[in-house]
DNA sequence: CCTCGCAGGAGGGGGGATCGTCGGATCCC
């Protein structure tokens, strides 16, 4: 059982809980301890080996239990009753967009349906409009909520979700009146994977935005239309909220939809001890005992952001860092981490080139990464074990090396470094010998086989993989891909600790499928001791752009440009690579 | 259900925007 698992039955448990309509707050703390547990970076199992359970927020005793219950037995006696009650069959109808607890009670009890089967068909066929407080609208609604739950299961990935957004502010923001427009919402925390995209604006002519908005080509849905706000849909199925403020406003705005939600219940929280209040349309004060805290005489900001932070008495806190996982309480202390930025990265090491698997030449590789202004790349193609890629054998990749040097000679203002992608096998030895990986600048290990090994055999073969003393840098440390494939088993403590150790940097791919090392694993990463390599794994050069994703989970982890190694110089590097300075 | 702060019990984030229908449900960070 794992963290996801223990989530999944907790919101199973909110559902039935709200179909009942029981206590709003006993069904809040099953949704947050939900997602606490889904978002925690460690395995929820060994917290509750070390009988710390109930020192995370959100989790109290009753809970605890439950989740020792789950991970010993997979199950637990509480939801299984639960799912015993008739109403249990319509947790599925709240997953339709529109649908809410009342209306599936209501859908059951009038027309007997059970299921987004039942609900589509009795929609069809006219059922549901007869019932009292359905029309002819909701009837559509429902069906074209039927239909979205059906195509868009799952999320979208960041870099999908911020090239759909990115088009949106590039229209929208030509529009004459809008002075201000912005993402915001998870995707401005840059989260790898994104629900629905948020994007605030300033401007006063509110008709003109929010006509070009709803008709703009890839527009399938319009699922709201106002004055201040409107919702619609991709042709993708990713659903675009644009919400139009007054400027005096704005910034609390950003705030609020920035999120993430625990970030600002946390901010609530603290502005609430100073006497104050913070909401989506500013700070303001509370005074005795009435709460009557809206009114403009007791406003004391919220045009910028920046205004919220600093009213009660906190630096400005990234965005990428707001999911109330300690940024609060840094920002106080004034130890906020200061951030990686995408101006530090100087190189990209993990590259692949028309020599196994990629599509460009060396020297299309070096140029693109020219372009982007580093000061050096690393060429590492596949070893000859994945075959599928066109991997190179020991005598292959001789030449290879041959040839980046050769093509290091010809370029000037950078520097490229020759290296090899190398298969972990199966028992922990690697595939192409050691005289060749000890010509090379850099050797990237990596897993390509084999997924599915038992816990220990696999965090057994990658140490003795990165314990070879030719190897610097782990590739995509859990091999994920996201919405995809989930990562093999590995204690990725004790890889960290062999890492440490040893000496090897750990991955950190900023392609979007997999960013692998994520987020919290940055973060442990770097309180252990443990430097972090960025690299796109680009098989072509336009890829190489992917490095922003990379940066932004770094920054997601908490690092600083000390703890990655492409954001050294040439010579720091060199050292960092070469025997004699591990 | 949890947390707080008191030792049993109170209070919990919360209000606006929108739609569709006529007082209310759903959704949002």
């Amino acid at each position: 059982m794992k963290n996801i698992d223990v989530a999944r039955i907790f919101d199973e448990i909110a559902d039935i809980l709200e179909l009942k309509d029981e206590n709003r707050f006993r069904i809040r703390s099953y949704r947050r301890a939900a997602r606490v547990v889904r978002d925690m970076p460690g395995d929820v199992k060994s917290l509750l080996e070390a009988g710390e359970l109930t020192s995370v927020q959100g989790i109290g005793s009753s809970l605890a239990e439950k989740i020792e219950e789950i991970i010993n037995t997979g199950t637990c006696r509480f939801c299984e009753d639960l799912k015993e009650d008739p109403l249990y069959s319509l947790t599925a109808l709240l997953s339709v967009p529109g649908v809410g607890a009342r209306l599936a009670v209501k859908l059951k009890k009038e027309a007997g349906v059970a299921s987004v089967d039942d609900l589509e068909q009795a929609a069809r066929e006219g059922r549901i409009r007869s019932i009292e407080g359905i029309g002819e609208k909701l009837e559509e609604k429902i069906l074209k909520g039927i239909e979205q739950y059906r195509r868009n299961v799952g999320r979208f990935k960041v870099s999908d979700a911020l090239a759909y957004a990115e088009a949106i502010v590039k229209t929208l923001g030509a529009i004459k009146g809008v002075s201000q427009i912005d993402i915001a919402g998870s995707l401005r925390r840059m989260k790898e994977t994104i629900g629905d995209i948020d994007i605030l604006v300033i401007s006063k002519s509110s008709h003109e935005i929010m006509d070009a908005f709803t008709s703009m080509g890839n527009v399938t849905d319009v699922l709201a239309r106002g004055e201040t706000k409107s919702s619609v849909i991709l042709g993708s199925g990713i659903q675009v909220d644009l919400r139009i403020l007054p400027k005096s406003d704005y910034g609390a705005a950003m705030h609020y939809f920035t999120g993430s939600q625990d970030h600002n219940v946390a901010m609530r929280d603290r502005a609430k001890r100073m006497g104050l209040k913070i909401s989506e349309y500013g700070v303001f004060d509370v005074k005795g005992d009435e709460r009557r805290g809206d009114e403009a005489a007791n406003r004391r900001g919220g045009e910028r952001e920046e205004d919220v932070f600093k009213l009660v008495g906190l630096p400005f806190i990234p965005p990428e860092l707001r999911e109330n996982s300690g940024e609060i309480e840094a920002a106080e202390k004034g130890t906020l981490p200061k951030l990686i930025e995408p101006r530090h990265i100087k190189g990209d090491l993990h590259l692949h080139t028309d020599a196994s698997d990629g599509r460009n030449s060396i020297a299309e590789m070096a140029h693109q990464g020219w372009e982007m202004g580093y000061k050096y790349i690393g060429i590492t193609d596949h070893s000859k074990s994945l075959r599928i890629a066109g991997g190179l054998d020991e005598v292959e990749f001789g030449e290879h090396i041959k040839a980046i040097r050769a093509a290091n000679r010809k370029v000037s203002g950078i520097e490229i470094l020759a290296g090899i992608e190398v298969d972990i096998l199966p028992d922990g030895r690697l595939d192409i010998a050691d005289e060749v990986l000890a010509e090379c600048d850099i050797v990237i290990a990596a897993i390509h086989s084999r997924f599915n090994m038992p816990r220990d055999e696999m965090t057994g073969r990658i140490i003795k993989g990165i314990s070879n003393a030719n190897v610097h840098v782990l590739a995509h440390p859990t091999g994920r891909l996201i919405n995809e494939r989930d990562p093999y088993e590995v204690d990725l403590e004790k890889v960290m600790a062999a890492a440490h150790e040893h000496k090897i940097a750990l991955e950190l791919s900023a392609h979007p499928d997999r960013l692998d090392l994520k987020d919290s694993h940055c973060r442990a990463a770097r309180e252990a001791g443990v430097k972090v390599c960025i690299n796109t794994d680009s098989h072509a050069d336009r890829q190489m752009l992917n490095m922003r994703f990379g940066v932004a989970t770094a920054r997601r982890g908490w690092l600083e440009p000390g703890d990655v190694i492409n954001t050294y110089p040439l010579a720091k590097l060199k050292r960092f690579l070469s025997r004699q300075g591990r």
